[in-house]
Order: structure tokens, then C-alpha cells, then sequence
RNA sequence: GUCCCCAUCGUCUAGUCUGGUCCAGGACACCAGCCUUUCACGCUGGCGACAGGGGUUCGAAUCCCCUUGGGGACGCCA
């Protein structure tokens, strides 16, 4: 099993799933799924305090909602702190890393100094070199020191074949020596990820590009710990239409999974977006079942450039990437009309306006109410709000609708309760005879057909669009569009 | 400042490795038309890109160099 894929997603707790962070989780989860490999989710919980049941919880949740299973873990990052620390010891004790008693406020200091005067940014070997006598009077006093790695003064570099970018190299001299163990003797997250990684056997690291610059690093922890280094794959990263990085803080909770499953998207439709923004498959398809992408999917297909989340907060008519609205909409009205029925029940439920019925003798009439309202919607949340009428009286008319459709024709006052008389009278309620009867009508009154039977549709659905209005007549059913057409002249009062 | 990466329509992208079939294809968005009682769907059409400059070559979106632009990193964060 030495060529088994094992793959890892390590979220830091944030109570949350970044978007961003979804998608390496999909991606991850693609490339175990498609080798029958392994998916360990591990969580990296060092350092933050912020770490908590809920804000595990969180990431956990945003993964169930999206179908991301994973084979092991969660881990915790936290747990094996002993491990990170003997292997800080083993370096330490090999001479491949020393302790450094440098103060914190000291470096911050030339940090700071070597940024504004436009110098080179690193540490400067000052405790590399120390003598063991030196050494040894900084421990008598009792000063408080960190680990750094100590990187190899060669000639040449290290680098890697990335599965995305191709061969990245660092010359060594460029690296400098890093800190992988902390005064308090708490572990950083560069060995712990390390040694992490090692006891996991992870094969693959497949991970965001703003990790790029930590791997030939973290390559140099791997030889120094006499381990396999795994093959590294960067994703370029998701922006915002500003090209700077999206984030819960400044573009609030649009970035976060649990807005999609709370906005009415599908699972699977959000999958399918954040695969697209990075990847495609070299063909024209951009709409892909569980098992195509599974056959589709390859690493070396993975963009090199970042792409752009296209959200424009200034725009209502788009309240995400409208790609990803257009795809949710896609699979909204195309999947299975049962398994869509279990999900509006609970928005209805959620709304109030869920009744047992449509469970029961009314089941045929409000799948066949699905199917006719779904082609016209995007998220499951248009079913209690554009579609509100199809469940319930108290629904609202929107605003052109009311104004376009009825009180720009007065008239319609005294003609739709004249009409509800007319329907009230029938005997087969069909879309073929009310249509009749309202064409009918509208001659009669000598005027346009589209007056009446579009007043009609804002009496009865509240809605300037929507199916046919001799379906939507037959659908809701004699005594409700006698009813509502009959009260035609409460939204005049209004 | 140093290092690393990237660069095709507004956005997601195909094409780049293996130059010619690309005066650059698809999708989303947008615009127009058809259809229609409305909107949507659908169909038809339109708008719209190889960042710039050098080179190599008979020929470059594709290879090389420079410039510019963007991103990432340089932490006792992950």
C-alpha cells in the first residue's frame, strides 16, 4: 500500500467554511474519491484560542451540507504537540536546528527597520553561530529561546515538481533560518504540519498557493527528518473583483459555505462552481454529475492563474457570482422533482406555510406546483417568496406587478370580481376553458386579452411573470381564483 | 527591498507543453430579434480578449528576453 493516495484537508477552526477553503477540501476529496485514496481531515487547532467546539463545528457542518466525506479524523492538531516537540528535539540534537535568543521585540524591531528602509527582509544568523560557552551562559541566566531550523549553507536550492505550477526551485541562501519552536516550547505550524503530514503519510499535498512559499521550507523539514517528501500540488487562490484575497471581514458572510446552504443553494451546485473557478476539463462542459467529475477530474488540468469570485456587492440582481446562480438554477430545475419536494418542504416548513396535506392527498398537485414554478427559479428560497401564493393568502404583490398589471387599468377594479363571477359559474375548470373564458371576456369588454389575464396573475400570484395563467387558473383551482379575484379591490385600497 | 508565481473577452475559461487547422472557441453577464397574455425557457444574432515591446521562425496566443501589471511570501499566525 506504499503508492496508496492519502490526502489531507487541515482547516484552522473558524466556526466557519471559507469558500476558498471548500474548494480545497472539494478538490482534495476529488483527487482521494478518484484514486480510492484517503481523505483525513485534520484540524489545525495550534496557537488560536479561538478554538472551540462551535468553531470546529462550523467547518465540520460546511462540510456534511456539501457531500465532503472524509475517511479519517478529525484529528486534532493540538493532540500530538508532544510529537511536534521530539521532533524539534531530534533536529535540535542532530545540529540541524539550534535555539535562538534573540527577543522577539529585537527582530520586530530590525524586521520593521529592514521594511522601511527597502533592505532585505530575514533574520541574520546572529544565534547560528553561537559558541557552546555562549550558549550556555544565555541558559544560566535563565533566557528565554525559540528553535530555529538551521538551513543548509549549500550551493544550488531545493525545490519541487509541482503538479500545477511545474518546477518551483529557492536557492538556499534565500531561505532563512526558521522558527519552529516557540519560547513557551509550543511547536509552529511549519514542523507541526511537517510532522503531521509524515505520521498521516500524506502522498499528496494539495493546497492553496499562498502556501507556496512554505513548501520548499517544509521540504527541508522532510529531509532533515529523514522522511519522503509527498507531491505538492498549488491551486491558485480565489479573489474578489478587486484581486485582493476574499474575506469574511471584508466582504462578510457571502464567503462562507453556510450562506449558500442558508441562501437557498444546492450542495452540489456549489460543488460544482468551485470546481470551475480554477479548473476545467478541456472540453465545453461546465455542468458535471459526481461520477463525470470524478472522471474528468486531473490535477495537471488545474489553472496556474488565480481566478475571480465575481461578486459586486452594489448589484441586486446578483446576490452571488451569477455563474453559480446560474448553475444552482440549472440544477433546480432539472433534478429529481421528489428529491426537490424534500427540500422546499422545509423552506416551506421554516416559513409557516408548510401544511401535511402535501404529503397526503395533495401531493400530486404540489410536485406538479414545483415543476411548474421551479423553471422561472434560482435558489429554493424563490418558492416561499415569488412563489409564496402557491402555498398561502398572505402573500405580498410586488411592486411592478401592482402597478404595471393593475392600477395602470382602474377598470380591472369591476372586471375581475365581474370575471370571478364568470369562473365561479363553470363547470370544467380547465386551462383550455378558462382560457376561453377570459378571452371571452376581454372582447366583450373590447380590449386587449393580456389586461385582464395579467391583472389576473397579479391578483392571484402577486407575480408580473409566471407560467401560463390558464395553467396557473386550472393549478390553483376554481375556489381560490374566485376568491382572490373577488377581493381584486383590496390591493386598489392599499 | 528580496524571493517565488501568474498574465486570452467584464467574469469563468479552451487553445500554450507538441508553433501553422485561431483575423482566437465555449459559458456566464449584457444588448437586439423571434416566440408569448407576462416573465422565464428555447432559438437566432450582436458586443467583447491574446498586457506592451523586442527577438527566434517561412509562420507565434503558443518558444526566448525585457518592461508593465497582478498575486503570494519574507511572523515566537495558520
Amino acid at each position: 500500500m506504499a503508492n496508496e493516495v492519502r490526502v489531507r484537508f487541515p482547516p484552522s477552526p473558524t466556526g466557519y467554511l471559507h469558500i476558498g477553503g471548500a474548494r480545497t477540501a472539494i478538490l482534495n476529496w476529488l483527487y482521494a474519491r478518484q484514486h480510492n485514496g484517503k481523505l483525513i481531515l485534520r484540524i489545525e487547532d495550534t496557537d488560536t484560542g479561538r478554538s472551540t467546539e462551535e468553531s470546529i463545528q462550523g467547518i465540520i457542518d460546511g462540510l456534511n451540507w456539501l457531500g465532503i466525506d472524509w475517511d479519517e479524523g478529525p484529528y486534532f492538531q493540538t493532540d500530538f504537540t508532544a510529537e511536534h516537540q521530539a521532533a524539534a528535539q531530534k533536529l535540535l540534537a542532530a545540529g540541524k536546528a539550534y535555539k535562538c535568543f534573540c527577543t522577539k521585540e529585537a527582530l520586530d524591531s530590525k524586521r520593521e527597520a529592514a521594511m522601511v528602509a527597502k533592505q532585505e527582509v530575514r533574520y541574520d544568523g546572529t544565534c547560528r553561530h553561537l559558541t557552546p560557552e555562549e550558549i550556555a551562559t544565555f541558559e544560566a541566566t535563565g533566557t528565554p529561546s525559540v528553535v530555529r531550523f538551521k538551513v543548509p549553507e549549500r550551493q544550488g536550492g531545493v525545490g519541487y515538481d509541482d503538479q500545477v505550477l511545474g518546477r518551483i526551485e529557492q536557492q538556499y541562501s534565500e531561505i532563512s533560518d526558521f522558527v519552529i519552536v516557540r519560547s513557551n516550547s509550543k511547536p509552529l505550524y511549519l514542523l507541526c504540519n511537517v510532522v503531521d503530514d509524515i505520521r498521516d503519510r500524506i502522498s499528496h499535498i494539495i493546497r492553496g498557493q499562498d502556501h507556496k512559499d512554505n513548501t520548499n521550507r517544509q521540504i527541508l523539514l522532510y529531509e532533515a527528518l529523514g522522511a519522503p517528501v509527498p507531491i505538492f500540488a498549488h491551486m491558485p487562490l480565489t479573489l474578489d473583483t478587486k484581486r485582493a484575497k476574499i474575506s469574511k471581514r471584508s466582504h462578510g458572510e457571502i464567503v462562507s459555505v453556510q450562506w449558500y446552504r442558508d441562501h437557498g443553494f444546492l450542495p452540489w451546485a456549489m460543488v460544482n462552481f468551485l470546481c470551475l473557478l480554477g479548473w476545467s476539463a478541456g472540453d465545453d462542459r461546465e455542468i458535471f454529475s459526481k461520477e463525470e467529475l470524478l472522471t474528468a477530474f486531473s490535477l495537471d488540468r488545474i489553472n496556474k492563474s488565480n481566478a475571480i469570485f465575481n461578486y459586486k456587492k452594489d448589484d441586486p440582481k446578483f446576490i452571488t457570482d451569477p455563474k453559480l446562480l446560474t448553475i444552482n438554477a440549472h440544477y433546480l430545475r432539472t433534478m429529481d422533482l421528489e428529491e426537490l419536494a424534500r427540500l422546499v418542504k422545509k423552506e416551506l416548513a421554516a416559513a409557516g406555510i408548510w401544511q401535511a396535506a402535501y404529503e397526503g392527498e395533495q401531493r400530486e398537485w404540489f410536485l406538479k406546483t414545483l415543476d411548474m414554478t421551479r423553471e422561472r427559479f434560482y435558489t429554493l428560497k424563490d418558492f416561499v417568496t415569488q412563489g409564496r401564493a402557491w402555498f398561502a393568502d398572505d402573500f405580498e404583490m410586488c411592486p411592478q406587478a401592482l402597478k404595471k398589471n393593475l392600477l395602470k387599468h382602474a377598470e380591472l377594479q369591476e372586471w375581475l370580481p365581474e370575471l370571478a363571477g364568470r369562473m365561479a359559474a363553470m363547470a370544467n375548470f380547465t386551462a383550455e376553458e378558462t382560457e376561453k373564458v377570459a378571452r371571452d371576456f376581454a372582447e366583450e369588454k373590447q380590449t386587449k386579452p393580456g389586461i385582464p389575464i395579467n391583472g389576473c396573475r397579479a391578483v392571484l400570484t402577486g407575480q408580473i411573470k409566471g407560467p401560463s395563467m390558464f395553467e396557473v387558473f386550472e393549478h390553483l383551482g376554481k375556489e381560490t381564483v374566485v376568491r382572490r379575484l373577488r377581493e381584486t379591490g383590496k390591493w386598489f385600497a392599499k
